[in-house]
DNA sequence: GCAATATGCTTCGCGTTACGAAGTATCGTC
DNA sequence: GACGATACTTCGTAACGCGAAGCATATTGC
């Protein structure tokens, strides 16, 4: 399990990159995450959902309630055009930042 | 200049990085570690040394005042032995989280 | 000689955010 | 009908990066 502070500037980017291109609902998303990191990224449902609702907030995403008989009540996320953006965005500046980090903390001072 | 948030996780392994194998005060830290990030990296003043107090609370490293005729006085840091393990710690950490998120936010998800 | 700039450190309050805890409710299965 | 998985909600907390303001000394340029 990572730290939260490690987790902080990513969880948007992570939640919007398993939107991208299709419709998924919160629990769904937080197992789907849990497996592509190979189960090494643990979603805490509180943290899941607020950072949904915070970018549904924003016009990141726009969420739609599903209820269907012989099925619980699921609300569906997908990426809105500006949550489009913003994933490119993010996307950028993580790579970017992580490139830097990995550079910076590299052994070769010398 | 990145995020605050993306900033977070990492904080605390650049200033550990920049003080391995070597002797170096507040002020020098953050220069070098904007000049070793290409200029990407900006420190805040009230972050870097809010940071260092943090970390020689914890014991991770150890200050030393220094005051000569002609110079300023500067606070020399120091790891030590626990700050040592935790850089070798914070590093797979973040080595480990980065290769993580750079998987997981892959457009190879087909 | 004196202003401007760079160096070097300190303290305080704020806003954001991941998380724990507790709760509600439905569905499958044994 | 007990138990676990599914699915979502709300609230309070602690940690942390940052802006702002301040203090003090050295160097540079006019």
């Amino acid at each position: 399990m990572f730290s939260a502070d490690l987790k902080r500037g990513s969880m948007e980017l992570l939640i919007l990159s398993s939107l991208e291109g299709c419709t998924r609902h919160g629990y769904e998303i937080g197992k789907l995450l849990e497996h592509r990191s190979g189960g090494q990224l643990e979603f805490r449902v509180s943290t899941l959902y607020s950072v949904l609702y915070r970018m549904e907030e924003r016009g990141w995403i726009k969420g739609r309630w599903v209820e269907k008989k012989g099925e619980r009540r699921r609300c569906y996320y997908k990426l809105t055009r500006k949550g489009e953006r913003i994933l490119v965005d993010q996307r950028k500046e993580w790579k970017a930042f992580s490139t830097m980090v990995n550079q910076v903390i590299g052994v070769s001072h010398a």
